[in-house]
DNA sequence: TCCATTTAAGGACATATGTCCTTTCTTCCC
DNA sequence: GGGAAGAAAGGACATATGTCCTTAAATGGA
């Protein structure tokens, strides 16, 4: 990634995330900025980083594989996530990686201001803190449902948890999967697979779909099928 | 759970783990000692935590069961485990049952008593911090191990796990898994599944096995069948 | 505009894994 | 010592899911 020297943009993405609350001002004077390009590897398995990094724009996607080939999405992050927290924390390598979805920005901070930082300031480790609690609870939980149910179930949880708005109340009942291939992944199954579901809800009157854009018909149907499972 | 007043025991196991220095005196005189029966299910999906909890003395079982009974075992657990973490700080309900596989004690001490040690004492803060972080990586390991690879390889990195000291070198060639119907929860599959997989290594030399004894014949055979991968 | 590439769709088949049973040993209790 | 209950072993079969292909439609450059 490419640094950016632009004080103004990187301010606005300070204060629109809270960082200036959370952040010492000596640290926030450590901050750069970085621009990641769609398709990049930002990081790959066995990296060692010596920075934290705060996505702040765009979109990256966490993936790993085994040495086959085999891929696996893990998940896909929108701002604010922060990348590195595990590995300062452990002083571990990079065990996933991470690739840019689209373009965008980062943030990144030293891990060495960091030491400073937890010394000072209660409200940053409390800030790490929630943030890997965070990352535990949900891993635990979409691992927890892929190991437990079959990928019919694990769809439907997956189309509902885009189709939901968390509340009970449902809003786009409409919406394009970018590539049913990525559908897959971050389900963990084949695209092969994927399909065959797909044309099974089909043929149950769950939903509708016409080459990758899928319709549901019948949410009542699909929450059924998820079993109260949703994903996150 | 029955309350122990045995304030000597308890004693011993604050400074067995050190507890009594990450905590003040305050919390210390808060932490109540718990006994646990063999078998006795702890605490169950859904249930609300007012406490943290330290194992100090047995072993327990972490696992989780969908709606229709299919159970999977996440992990065992010994001294010095923490139960509640997750929950103290996010504020949920539990998540998986905890089980007590041996008999054994807890310490316990109130959520509200944590409040208060959080303010004056950023040890504990790190504290929690470590062990969450490590959950964290643990399980992220173990269910990617889960999802990229077929139950030889988890087979062959669990067996690893036993015999291995980590360190290369190698231990007991000859262990007894208490039941195999057990192993086969932890590695998440079948215990028919399981007994198949185990014959295949044994027509492969891998290993020997009459009734539940399983010994180790080729290591570096079982090492190549892990490819690399080790739970935890 | 046309061709190359990507995405979708699904047939045919292979394989991993699960479910259900039956049999045989052990272990343990009365 | 004998029977009941649990643990191990494995046969037979069902099912979920993966791999490999082929074809057709969309999409993005040159």
């Amino acid at each position: 990634m490419k640094a950016i020297r632009d004080t103004n943009l990187l301010r606005t993405y300070l204060s629109r995330f809270g960082l200036d609350d959370t952040f010492s001002p000596a640290s926030l004077n450590e901050m750069t900025l970085l621009r990641m390009e769609q398709g990049q590897v930002l990081w790959e398995k066995g990296d060692e980083l010596d920075h934290l990094y705060f996505l702040v724009e765009g979109k990256i996607k966490i993936h790993t594989s085994s040495a086959e080939g085999k891929g696996l999405i893990l998940r896909f992050k929108n701002p604010l996530a922060v990348i590195g927290d595990v590995e300062y924390v452990k002083g571990t390598e990079v065990f996933h990686t991470v690739e840019a979805v689209t373009d965008g920005y980062f943030l990144a901070i030293p891990f060495q201001q960091l030491k400073q930082e937890e010394h000072e300031n209660r409200s940053f480790l409390h800030f790490l803190l929630d943030v890997i609690t965070h990352k535990f609870y949900t891993e635990a939980h979409a691992s927890t449902l892929n190991m437990l149910y079959d990928v019919d179930v694990r769809l439907a949880s997956y189309l509902l948890s885009l189709t939901d708005d968390g509340k009970g109340s449902m809003f786009h009942e409409e919406m394009r999967t970018k590539t049913l291939k990525e559908t897959a992944e971050v389900i963990g199954t084949s695209y092969r697979h994927l399909n065959r579901v797909l044309r099974e809800f089909q043929n149950e009157g769950i939903l509708d779909k016409q080459r990758g854009t899928i319709k549901i018909k019948d949410i009542d149907l699909l929450r059924e099928k998820a079993e109260g499972n949703i994903y996150e």
